[in-house]
DNA sequence: CTAGCTAGTGAATCAATGA
DNA sequence: CTCATTGATTCACTAGCTA
């Protein structure tokens, strides 16, 4: 049996490549495959400047006028490279997926019928997401990871200690806030992203830390611009990179023969913002605390009254708004605080409806 | 045609409920289906307590030792339910699934085949997950919710500006970070709570506040202890419940019963501009606050100038026609809106016009 | 040199209406 | 059905320039 090479790119179709590698031979599958978006014509920004959404031809599948036809051109596509991994793939090893909406359901779907066990699904939410310029959705705000194993009783590695260190001494959890690739981690071309959708180190280097072991073997078959390679030898992991591009290819030797190879834990923590949470007034409401009807009183003598809407406004006699607009705009002043402004009134005494929002506060810890 | 019966709890199987009730009917299908959550033996806490897993029958699906077997009895048991919603779901409605990693890729996918198009999916981030016991894996901190619509083009409710002020001025996101339901608000009977998975009414309140408008009808297919009820009835709207379990029923009866519905109407809603009754560019002539031959200043700087003509168009140094069609020309954009590109004098002071066509819009009321 | 301002950008299924 | 027209709509962060 030929000995498995590794830190190495193999140019062309990646089912190709896997069928071509020795059976039970790598110990994690990294996988960031076409989404198959489905994008409509273009889209402006509020200041009428082009959104640079994907539109290459890798990200075309079937008829993109007929969804259905979309849809099952994608999953022919996702079950021949799903099997091919799964052969390559050792019986104690582990298999990563990332995708969106769009497609992960039929990702999902698909490799539970194969045979793969999930083990987490994890959601990377994004600190600083594009925002939806028409007003039309929720922002899409994530992308969803499915961590699986080949079978239900599978072994796999599982860092715990490393991940609970990692995150202040707490479990680590399934949702995971990074923010996206971006600064000069981004690779450019002649001032241009080199590929569309170059995900951050920060992911893989969670992902390598939690379930890999240095020395493993780590194949992605949709290697882009090579971050799965590069975070690979900052972490002393071997690796296998498929692609067909040849520009990404050579983005992607470039970039990992510059790595130098130390484990750099600071990449891994990221500000946590869970420290001191932002509270919306309209949580209250969500909360049940107060709602839509009810009144407040502003000012320490109570001077002013406000209704409080569904969606977390107020509406006085002559304005309505935020807490803290409709606390400024009473009182004529430029500014107002209005978690300490306003009062609620329970059993007959009154509090500053701060109180609530510390009550919220305290659940979250 | 019989009349649609709101503000009920039917009892009984739910597709056969469904079946029974008129095609394109209700305005939103609420859903939180068995989970399928093939657990195995019984967990216990480092204490050595029992952890109080979901065991009931109803979440028991096919052959529990066979995953595919299990799987092929989920799918045809969720085909069946979601084709059943998707007749009675108005043209312009949209459904909304929860589930954990154990189902959602199921019924994504499946809802897909069946047509539906996702616009969302949100995540319910937990504040207070259940750890994981073991170590074993990643803390399983939250659930996913898919929001779709009937086909791809489909009309739909998006109440986004009543979204943005519950989240203090930002564009509501897909990450959601919610409680668990907990204390007060989770059903006891005997001192066991009433239903394992009761959901908590914060994430109903969001659901609702953002995809429906105060009287639609909002079904619940698998109502339980009926959170989709007392949320529905707190903001003024309508709900069908359909539930198989007695017990779960007269629970829910109970504290339906005991809410308190808002009176205030008025505070319910969230004025939004697309709503606005149109106003012509010539209806401010007509009303005499400009007159052809004035001119008016484009862009913050001013930067252009356009004269009025009689019929309401513009006509620059180099371009005529609409206000809209003038503004996007002069600065050469794709598009603009007038409204609020161009600009007045009055008294040495500058105002777009749409604050004319405000000063119209309030004539009108 | 620093602070402040301007411009740019990220896996995006991104409108409604009337002729 | 298509096509033209109206007019509603953005958050976090980085890089680079200006004062």
């Amino acid at each position: 049996m030929a000995t498995l090479k590794t830190n190495v790119i193999l140019q062309g179709d990646c089912v190709a490549s896997l069928n071509a590698l020795p059976a039970r031979s790598v110990d994690l599958v990294f996988a960031d495959p076409p989404y198959n978006l489905q994008l409509g014509g273009e889209l402006l920004r509020p200041n009428n400047s082009r959104v640079d959404g994907v539109d290459e031809e890798w990200d075309r599948f079937g008829d993109q006028s007929n969804p259905s036809d979309s849809f099952a051109t994608y999953d022919r596509f996702t079950r021949d490279w799903l099997s091919a991994a799964r052969r390559v793939l050792k019986d104690e090893g582990s298999l990563w997926v990332i995708g969106s909406y769009h497609n992960i359901y039929r990702v999902g779907a698909i490799l539970q019928d194969l045979g793969f066990w999930i083990l987490n699904d994890v959601v990377w939410t994004k600190t600083n997401p594009m925002p939806n310029f028409r007003g039309t959705r929720f922002t899409n705000a994530h992308e969803t990871l499915l961590w699986c194993v080949k079978a239900p009783n599978a072994r796999y590695t599982f860092n715990y200690e490393a991940m609970k260190n990692l995150n202040d001494g707490l479990q680590m959890r399934s949702d995971w806030m990074l923010p996206l690739c971006t600064g000069s981690e981004r690779l450019k071309s002649d001032g241009k992203k080199t590929h569309p959708t170059q995900k951050p180190e920060a992911l893989l280097y969670r992902i390598l830390l939690a379930t890999t072991n240095p020395g493993d073997v780590i194949l992605d078959p949709f290697f882009g611009t090579g971050t799965t390679g590069a975070v690979a030898k900052k972490l002393g992991r071997r690796w296998i990179g498929l692609e067909r591009d040849e520009t990404y290819i050579s983005a992607a030797r470039a970039r990992i023969n510059a790595v130098r190879e130390v484990i750099d834990l600071s990449v891994l923590t990221t500000p946590n913002k869970r420290n001191e949470p932002r509270i919306p007034f309209g949580t209250v409401l969500e909360r049940g605390y107060l709602g839509p009807g009810d009144l407040l009183w502003g000012g320490e003598r109570r001077r002013w009254t406000a209704k409080i809407r569904a969606d977390g406004t107020l509406i006085s006699a002559d304005h309505k708004g935020s807490i803290h607009q409709v606390g400024a705009a009473v009182q004529g002043a430029p500014a107002c605080n209005g978690w300490t402004f306003w009062h609620f009134e329970q059993n007959g005494e009154f509090h500053t409806i701060d109180l609530l929002r510390q009550k919220i506060r305290a659940e979250l810890h």
